[in-house]
DNA sequence: AGTCGTAACTTAGACGATTAAGTATAAATT
DNA sequence: AATTTATACTTAATCGTCTAAGTTACGACT
């Protein structure tokens, strides 16, 4: 391995000063012809990448995101999808992308704090809102000096998030406008499925409250589903089941808004196991992508879109970086990605 | 936001040199205690943060590991957990963590390079293989002067594995003890669950050769089913379905291996469907975990270790890093997890 | 009383790159 | 022929931090 080559070493060799290697290696017209060839060649020749971080301290700008998650122990609490969105957004603009944990409330007690909170090393961070983030650590990101943006947050100064009320709103709606009238909104989230619900808290209030908005809007009784107090949530998919099997059918609802697939899933099954036709005797709308579909119908969904959540996000911070004023307030709610699947249909037993 | 507040900052509000103020902030006894304490004091009043970047220049060392996986197309191609056990390793020994993606093989003949290899911004890397990386970037991290470690190759000096043929004969072996004696192993993956299959040629060969060994092992012959040319992934679930009705009762498996939840998810709902019972009549062994399980027995399954081979790469990489030694071949196969589920049994019928 | 030692600093130089400001040499202009 | 103007370089300074090598001032030892 030993030493990395250094734009002295190539100097030498040419016989020139660093300088002139310097300008040579990024095409400057200071440079004679030969030289610049000749340069090239050797830096070739030697293997010679230039050091990032000298460039950086020179610049004066680090060329880095810094990604912040809860950390490791909320299982999957940064979606792939996110962070290809937020990956491809900054490759864009030329920016790294640091990824890194933040403590849990123990470990924050303790005074421990992740390397892209010790040291700067980034221009701008993005941070995965979580309920368990510990409130030390907000305090400390929000103390720093460096531009911020929150995803999965609708509380800080700059922030973007899925719009869960308007997909709540547009699923109801999209099911009112095919005639259905007996529609149920269930929510018996964080079941087994449930390994990735971030912002929990909001997300679900806010789907419901834009269902129950369509239908008080529609002139429609609406008829919310949960479970009375906290149930185990291995307990959840089999109420779910019982809920649908206690319908009687006349009064059974045409339609169900499931909050999130470990909702879904289960009334998917019992549906077909009570020998429900879907869609034509149950139509059924998931927030997501409930994989259970195999040899059925394949659910329609509204989808977080996480992709486009990540590049909004990187994107806004990277605005903030370049402006390098002091932030104002700027929030951002991306619509739902819509997969029409083959659960929705209008109501056959008007 | 302004300039950041620098070492020098601070050294003229306390009127003293630079130099006494890095002292003084690494704690250093060269410095008198109220000199320290002052400085401190003012640098938490003035906000200040070590530019990390300096720091690395100073020491030499960028302590930083690179990520690469294959372009974001793939989808999900960097599983959380895989991450997870990276950041982990890599946090305890006080290294960051940058994610890039390389080009594709469009953009790879275009001369794109991902900033990792670009510039010299981490002292090693860690490169999630896949089939899909063009030989171009491999060739380019190959000749370049970084130590680097591949997850999901057997194929690299140094490279860490998920062990598939022994998770293929440990599945196979725990059904003969039980005293199965008709085991199938169903390969129709790439399905529409099949979501994140890293190194897939390898591991569906390894996992089914680790099957063949085990049953001849045993004296018995093994039943390996798979479609005969390639067939859309769409419609292998229905295919897998298929086979398991064409069984004859007195003939059929008593207990059947699936490669990946693609596979066995439609085996799952299949033998449900034909009224078989889980597992007294069909056990079912899957490679990973497919949610599908939700009213019904719970998958038995070998799950890649993707947490362990994280950490186990990170640890190899850093390993090399530190020994600044020319790369010694290293290969380690990483156990996989084993989930004993519901869905496996002693044989009822034989 | 003179030397030594030490505490508490400072100055100098380095890391690897860049940018600004010189300095020769040759070619072009008048 | 004298002066200007490119051309192709070089030297000096900078980014923020660190380490090594001075430099004071003061008290302790012999």
């Amino acid at each position: 391995m030993g030493r990395a080559v250094t734009i002295k070493d190539i100097a030498k060799r040419v016989g020139q000063s660093n300088v002139t290697v310097s300008y040579a290696l990024r095409g400057s017209t200071e440079v004679s012809e030969a030289t610049r060839l000749r340069v090239k060649e050797v830096a070739r020749e030697m293997g010679y990448r230039a050091n990032g971080f000298a460039r950086s301290m020179q610049s004066g700008r680090f060329g880095n995101i810094g990604l912040l998650c809860s950390s490791e122990s909320a299982r999957s609490n940064l979606p792939t999808e996110l962070l290809n969105g937020i990956e491809s957004e900054l490759a864009g603009a030329k920016y790294h992308l640091t990824v890194g944990r933040l403590p849990d409330e123990k470990l924050a007690s303790q005074g421990v704090v992740p390397g892209l909170l010790a040291e700067w090393t980034a221009d701008g961070l993005l941070i995965n809102y979580q309920e368990s983030i510990p409130s030390r650590m907000i305090e400390l990101i929000e103390t720093d000096h460096v531009p911020a943006v929150w995803i999965n947050s609708k509380q800080r100064d700059a922030c973007v998030y899925a719009a869960d009320l308007d997909a709540g709103r547009s699923a109801t709606e999209q099911l009112l406008r095919m005639g259905h009238r007996r529609i149920a909104y269930v929510d018996y989230s964080h079941g087994q499925l449930d390994l990735a619900e971030p912002g929990v808290h909001y997300s679900a209030a806010d789907r419901a409250a834009g269902y129950e908005q369509a239908m008080i809007g529609a002139g429609l009784p609406p008829q919310l589903i949960r479970p009375e107090r906290k149930v185990a949530p291995e307990l959840r998919p089999q109420l779910a089941s019982d809920w649908l099997a206690a319908q009687v059918p006349q009064a059974r609802p045409t339609a169900v808004l499931g909050y999130s697939g470990s909702t879904t899933a289960p009334l998917y099954i019992a549906a077909l196991r009570l020998g429900l036709r879907i869609p034509e005797d149950l139509s059924i709308v998931s927030f997501d992508d409930a994989a259970i579909y195999i040899l059925g119908p394949r659910l329609t969904t509204w989808v977080v879109p996480q992709h486009e959540m990540g590049r909004s996000a990187a994107r806004m911070l990277l605005d903030r970086v370049a402006a390098k004023v002091s932030p104002t307030e700027t929030r951002l709610a991306v619509a739902f990605d819509f997969d029409p699947g083959q659960t929705v249909s209008p109501p056959t037993n008007l």
